[in-house]
DNA sequence: GCCACTCTTGCTCATATGAGCAGAAAGCCC
DNA sequence: GGGCTTTCTGCTCATATGAGCAAGAGTGGC
């Protein structure tokens, strides 16, 4: 038979009676024949040998002590982990993520004048999480293109606007392509002078809300008809883990294809990695491996994740 | 966006503080800038409304509550739980409830002078986890009949002389088949002296522990050659749940053939359900309907099982 | 607007709990 | 066995927490 020390089977039958029963150390220890000290004592040894675990089940709840580590770890400004417990599928983790951006986006202080936004299915979540009223007179502004190719470009505007009314805010959205076929095109588009001035004033945004695409045939570029399965498949060969605002990066966060990059419309990584504040919302299992490269390196001041994705991130696998 | 109650909010936040970052309820309360009395009113209502789960983690931990439900819902002398949470298998689970028999059995007071036993796997298991010592002078007896036909039935011999031996006390085994073909041959084997005697020694024991097997082609006695699986099919379809020691038994806790059962050697279910002391360890999510027939039909005093069987046990399907 | 009612808040006070310490017990080396 | 260190035990005392209460803040009826 298994041996176990003694102390510790007695630390059991104190906890079951402590935290199962509600008895006071006391009592447990008249029932089991110590002093309450003992009691005490053993109760201290279960919790440090991990065999008490207090879980806060809610949807809303936080994961401190990863978000602690986290920001130390990769030195973020902030980190908001949601739990995983007790989620049914990754949209409903998308979900909590989203919930939880928001309720951060709400908190930040000082109150961003102008907020610089992607879009896609995460960022629609988190406009729609936000509470109304959340903050007073946010101006929106896209930072990447996309609008009215789809559908799915048409909730991209629809987001922006969603972020703005609910902050009784202006959204301002970017009126080009994703992506183009021809770089003189793109040139002078950007040129023009109400894309210019979208792209200006994303540029000066106070902060950046975005969330990153995972590098595959589902993508929101593919599905948006901007680039094919086949040159997205093209792209992971080359090392591309995901796509942020639009812009594939391999794993240590540098663009994949330039020339692809000086075709795509919208605010450069750069401008990302020096602002202050830049939110990146990122969730789900097949999102570890982009979720790495945006934190390793730089591309945010702020996660929002989940505890797998950040327990992945602290997986000692790259660490020193 | 889903609408949650602000202090339901606050009360989460102030768990994860309480809890996860164990600060005083004074400290939170400066965190989230409340009273200390307000967070303790928070945590309370946290508490209540099921926010905060505390679980204890390790394989010799019971289910206090579940205990104490089950004897008062079935009329039990005593009943111990062990938890399912992070169980591998079966085998595993049957290891913990046997793990619990046994240490019920060394707590058992007034140590049994006499311990009639059945056999099995399960009854293998409780005396592979006794402690030598657990007792002393407690002479075992085996309660109904099943040796040497095969190794299976070998090990039934070897429980005995084990839980004996661990007792410092004496084996007595009861040599007889389980189940004979012809009724006359089983009344001539129980008029022979030596049977008879063990067979009244078996009456006379202080205290009972035996197991439940489900009715099926897996079962024991099918594979001792007892019966074939035909047989067993046959007493399904009849109505039976499983065997107790050798006898198969409805979900009302009858005999569901009764010349099968005249033919089967061994105390009869009457002088279980007349014993002071009888302990079943019934563990195992196939053994639920077993369990609750057992239980039901007052077959025990005491049962030894897992959370899964213990929550269907107290399922409200079949209460008042 | 005013009263009766309930719900919430901040308190006092009793109790439960953890830190720290001195003596007891148990190993351990010789 | 004697002296040594190390661990364990039961204590005192400071602190953290929960129960219960009275005053305050809302709320609805008229």
């Amino acid at each position: 038979m298994t041996t176990i020390d003694n102390d510790e089977l007695l630390s059991i039958r104190a906890a079951e009676l402590y935290y199962d029963e509600n008895k006071t150390q006391d009592e447990v220890g008249a029932i089991l024949k110590l002093t309450r000290w003992k009691v005490g004592r053993l109760l201290a040894s279960a919790k440090d040998k991990g065999f008490i675990r207090i879980e806060i089940v809610h949807p809303r709840a936080r994961r401190l002590t990863l978000e602690r580590t986290l920001t130390e770890r990769f030195g973020l400004a902030d980190a908001i982990v949601v739990p995983t417990a007790g989620t049914n599928g990754s949209d409903d983790l998308r979900a909590r993520a989203a919930q939880g951006a928001a309720d951060y986006l709400a908190s930040l202080r000082p109150v961003p004048r102008t907020l610089g936004i992607s879009w896609g299915r995460t960022l629609h979540d988190v406009s729609d999480h936000l509470a109304d009223g959340w903050a007073t007179g946010v101006n929106v502004v896209q930072i990447n293109g996309g609008v009215s190719v789809n559908q799915r470009a048409g909730t991209a505007a629809s987001t922006a606007f969603e972020i703005a009314r609910k902050a009784s805010g202006q959204a301002t959205l970017l009126p080009s392509p994703a992506i183009l076929e021809r770089l003189e095109t793109k040139q002078s588009i950007e040129s023009d002078r109400t894309v210019a001035g979208v792209l200006s004033m994303a540029a000066n945004a106070s902060a950046y809300l975005y969330s990153a695409g995972v590098a595959g045939a589902d993508s929101a570029l593919v599905e948006s008809g901007y680039l094919t399965s086949a040159d997205v498949d093209e792209l992971v060969r080359r090392g591309a883990v995901g796509d942020v605002v639009g812009r594939y990066i391999d794993a240590a966060g540098m663009i994949v294809d330039p020339s692809l990059d000086e075709r795509t419309v919208g605010l450069g990584l750069d401008a990302l990695r020096q602002a202050s504040t830049s939110i990146a919302v990122i969730a789900g299992d097949g999102k570890h491996a982009v979720a790495r490269a945006v934190v390793t390196s730089g591309l945010c001041t702020v996660l929002v994740t989940d505890e797998g994705t950040a327990l992945d991130l602290l997986n000692p696998e790259f660490s020193a």
